[in-house]
DNA sequence: TTTTGTGAATCCTTTCACAGCG
DNA sequence: CGCTGTGAAAGGATTCACAAAA
């Protein structure tokens, strides 16, 4: 069940002269911690595996086989053996995967036995909703900061965390361990925000502002970017039914309105 | 031009694996278009050098380099070139691109021409910041229906559109002439919402439920998983502890940013 | 000269297919 | 047997580097 069909593999883009490759620190021999390979898109995988581990922890299930668990994330059987061949994991033949022990193997793996603290930047629209979303503090990555530039926002309390100034960025991040920023903010204002988040020592940035950040060799910046999203599908739509309108029965003038395409 | 590359028998009668790929399409040729291939991952780029691009022309520029337009997308201004290149665009030797004619050929390969009636599902905490963003109308992507099953939802309304209950999808989307549908429904509902929406005639699904959707081949679903990306900032943020703090000047590899995914 | 367009090399992923362990 | 782990093959995507056009 669930097998999936269209998803997209990752993508990347973002930053400025340097395009990501992988994921391991140009480590100078650092003897204490083995250095991992782990593709970028293995990581990006493995928290889908997660989720579907859990999902068979709570009903109790022992043990999953790859055929399985790759139906239920999705993927190709052979592609999650070997991302869970790299994170060190061992199932056993003609068995499967003992799920309790992968669960937390993946878990340590993504760094997930820890919390971060996560400041979130932009109490708008979009930020306010994220803020109130309990998922953050549930799965390990509690709010720690709030913050936005509206005097009429700053001074409110949302989910329990009192909103501050843009300005106080700096100190509040440092002071509460902030390792994980958000960009929520309108893109004019990203940039600055994300520049003040590096300079608090934030090394990760999720941004969900429309514009790309430039930030220094070091930092990690993952992008949700709705107006992608939606021109990617545009073109898929666009795709399959070529350039002529498409002919559906009974479309009868309905609701959509003729306006003009402007994607800006 | 197009065509030839033995190498890819390219049909594959029986495998149910299409994922990812790329989009090629049969084009219809209408003004530009020809047949073309144009990769999955070029899509995704020329929805950020649109951006750009509108941004340039607001600006009045009347050329750009692949240089600074790389520079302004955030990436390799080679990348750039060959994604221009495989949309039949043609820039001018030793002067750049037209940027309007960029704009309109982009936007055209993107299926922009026109707009794409969309319905979003689950108006609950990230649903109604979705609906109440005007982002979307704005874009060529206008909100045509509004979906949920809260009684106490049903029938307000957000945004100048009224929320409709679940089990109209059907017929809503259908005679409104939805092709893009939005997923923001908990995780056990977005696979029967899905489902709906196919039936309905939606061939383009965003998904921002924490779970992977089936749908049957043709049917296109990009997902947005904030916990994937909260995951994959947590992983990065481990690798840090192990390697040296600092004392780097060398660049060689950076983080990059995959695209995609995940929410809630 | 400047800057595009693009073959060719390189790198990253995915998929195949099978040896081998339980 | 069933199922994992993985070398090897196959694709894609990115980058290099340079010839050609304006």
């Amino acid at each position: 069940m669930t097998v999936d069909r269209g998803t997209r593999p990752s993508r990347r883009a973002v930053s400025p002269t340097r395009s990501s490759g992988e994921v391991r620190g140009p480590g100078d021999a650092t003897a204490d911690d083995a250095a991992r390979p782990v593709p970028g898109a293995t990581v990006a995988r493995l928290a889908v595996y997660l989720r579907v581990l859990t999902s068979l922890l709570d009903q109790g299930r022992g043990t999953v086989s790859s055929e399985e668990l790759a139906a239920a994330a999705g993927v190709n059987s052979a592609k999650l053996r070997k991302d869970l061949s790299l994170i060190g994991s061992s199932g056993v033949r003609g068995v499967g995967y003992d799920v309790s022990r992968l669960t937390a193997e993946v878990e340590a793996t993504l760094g997930l036995t820890r919390p971060h603290a996560v400041a979130l930047v932009g109490v708008g629209n979009l930020g306010h909703a994220l803020a109130g979303y309990g998922g953050f503090a549930q799965r390990g990555f509690p709010v720690a900061a709030l913050f936005d530039v509206d005097p009429d926002l700053v001074g409110t309390t949302i989910a329990g965390v009192e909103v501050e100034h843009v300005d106080a960025i700096g100190a509040v991040c440092a002071a509460r361990g902030v390792t994980i920023g958000v960009v929520a903010t309108p893109a004019p204002a990203a940039q600055p925000v994300c520049d003040a988040l590096v300079a608090a020592g934030v090394r990760s940035i999720l941004n969900f502002a429309p514009t790309v950040l430039a930030v220094p060799a070091g930092v990690e910046v993952r992008k949700v970017d709705l107006a992608v999203e939606m021109q990617v599908l545009s073109f898929h739509v666009a795709r399959r039914h070529g350039t002529v309108p498409a002919a559906r029965p009974s479309p009868s003038t309905a609701g959509a309105a003729p306006r003009e395409a402007v994607t800006r």
